[in-house]
DNA sequence: TGATTTTCCGTGTACGGTAACGGAAAATAT
DNA sequence: ATATTTTCCGTTACCGTACACGGAAAATCA
């Protein structure tokens, strides 16, 4: 019965005196079992320790289940482009075991945009969703439906503060600000700190780089409290605001310390390269090719990096392993290193 | 991914016009076929692009195959246990492909507990070895035996200048060197460093950091030429001379800059721990338990690190992937990324 | 009570390979 | 020429699970 552990549904079926077919029954909740029937399975599974065998499963199942990844919509060089590598990785992996993952995009500066991806990603019918939470409020009236229909839903990225989430993966945003901090001054007092912001037109957006402000500023006022630290807005998208607004900041309150909280450090570089501009110290966020290119031309002096690829790809894992694989549920958050990138190992990342 | 990806061993067989059992046999070379048969269904399999379905072939197989890790023994907390850890999760993994992982030891000081080693991974008949050279001579000996056989071999950690390896999974050397030159100066110049290398009793056995020192006096040397660069040797088992030998270098040339290019940074982090000397610069390797103490106690400013945990599960990975999931090659020399380590990231690492 | 519907469950086949088995054809020996 | 090997290949019994099918028993209806 026990011959190395490899118990199958025929043992189980045989212990509870039922035939395989009920067994199997039971095993997916597909009813048609009378519940004392399904009582004895359930034990007799728990009491021999019946694990279902993936590969024989996996060969006589038709379907293909689905996994969607609700992300942002992007151009070339943004940040969530490495997020999309990961999707191909977690996609080849998923694919071993017969799912097919499917990207269903937004804008995410457009909350109707995102609703109608919401509608698109039920609409497939997937065992599980991938998300990066932009909308708040919208996300959790997504999430609590597919909490409903029993759709396991992974956050990546960020996440909200609510208890339905399979898993989560991305990086500590406090933590990462102060190491930020650190890496910027070199541990070594300096007498002001010029922070880059993006000037945000549209309210209501959360900003998802306020703790890791937060995180920067203690750091600040906890080793140098008479440091002082400013902030300033520039344009992502009109050069000429943006310069203007650069030139000014240098003219009026300069700094040779700079520092970006998002992905948009190559910005300010390419302002200083332009300008000519040398002998500041620069750091910024995640490797962007913009950015590496920055790194190595030294308007950049360091990266603060996280591998958004492999958070994807984690997180499209954890939906197979529990809902394809039938292993037990991953550990629910999942703090990505946090990566310090100069021009001598960034030729080396990834 | 393909078209239809439906091309089964009978949709072979039928347009070779021979029977399943025969493309088993070719596929398997397992012989008792015609050469001109064989021609016939490699032809066919390549213009069908046939993929044999990876778990209905695992269904059917009876036998275990092996996967050898000839790896150095060690104590807690040294440098090869987080190898071991990674060599866990390739287990994990390999188990998933029915494969079973194996991991063989020898004494890094004495060659012929290596040679032992080699018989008995080769008694284990694997489909396939990872292994970390030691000795050079005895490894290139067995590795031609490996190939004599038929099995894959992969080395981790470092490499030997032959041809006949499956992938390599390391650090770029002389890059960490260099990138180890710039941690410890923060880009300064400095007046002097002091280098603690570890007394080798034995000769013979070939010095891997070697490359390493390279690339980090390359760096010094470069950016300031009038560095004074000085090499202390301590012994890392006798406690007293040790304490003895770093008195005399605080005495007779002290530097505020001290680098390590192996894992045992911790061996001056403990002394300067006892002495009270704070206010040195210390830059280290590898994440041992006591390097990340010293991290945090402020006593080693930077850790260089490399994911050798990861090296060794993508090293067996690449063995399943080829020798049971009869994949294409994978990328043979892969370059572990390099992460610098301090205090404020060192809890977020892994 | 007999007819009809539900509920519940056993059986059988397909899934795509693996490998043992045995037999026909070809090669070699007697 | 027949007897004996070899060579080569088709057949077949699994591997463990999913799911359609159909039938017996129980419940509901007439």
């Amino acid at each position: 019965m026990e011959e190395n552990g490899k118990i199958t549904i025929n043992d189980v079926a045989k212990a509870a005196g039922v035939s395989k077919g009920t067994v199997d029954r039971v095993l997916h909740n597909r009813g048609e079992v009378s519940a004392a029937s399904k009582a004895r399975v359930l034990k007799v599974i728990e009491e021999l320790g019946f694990r279902p065998n993936v590969h024989a499963s996996l060969l006589a199942t038709r379907k293909v289940r689905k996994i969607v990844c609700l992300i942002p919509e992007f151009h070339q060089g943004e940040f969530w482009e490495l997020t999309e590598r990961g999707i191909g990785t977690g996609m080849e992996n998923a694919a071993k075991y017969g799912a097919a993952v499917v990207t269903v995009r937004y804008d995410q500066y457009d909350m109707e945009s995102f609703q109608r991806a919401c509608a698109r990603t039920l609409d497939e019918e997937p065992v599980g969703v991938v998300l990066a939470p932009m909308f708040r409020n919208e996300t959790l009236k997504f999430v609590k439906e597919l909490s409903a229909r029993g759709i396991y839903y992974v956050y990546i990225d960020s996440k909200l503060e609510e208890d339905g989430y399979l898993a989560y993966f991305g990086m500590p945003m406090y933590q990462s600000g102060y190491l930020c901090a650190d890496i910027l001054t070199l541990g070594s007092p300096v007498r002001s700190v010029n922070i880059i912001r993006i000037a945000r037109d549209k309210k209501g957006l959360s900003d998802p780089t306020l703790t890791r402000r937060t995180g920067f500023i203690d750091y600040i006022s906890e080793h140098f409290p008479e440091c002082e630290v400013r902030n300033v807005f520039i344009d992502p998208k009109d050069r000429d605001l943006r310069f203007k607004a650069l030139d000014r900041m240098f003219s009026e309150s300069p700094s040779d310390h700079l520092v970006m909280f998002n992905s948009r450090i190559h910005l300010v570089a390419g302002y200083l390269r332009e300008r000519g501009v040398r002998g500041c110290r620069v750091v910024g966020f995640d490797v962007l090719e913009k950015n590496l290119a920055a790194l190595r031309e030294g308007y950049v002096q360091a990266l603060i990096a996280q591998h958004s690829d492999q958070q994807a790809a984690a997180a499209i894992d954890s939906i197979v392993e529990v809902s394809l694989l039938h292993r037990s549920l991953p550990k629910r958050d999942n703090f990505t290193q946090m990566d310090i990138l100069n021009r001598y190992n960034c030729d080396y990342y990834l």
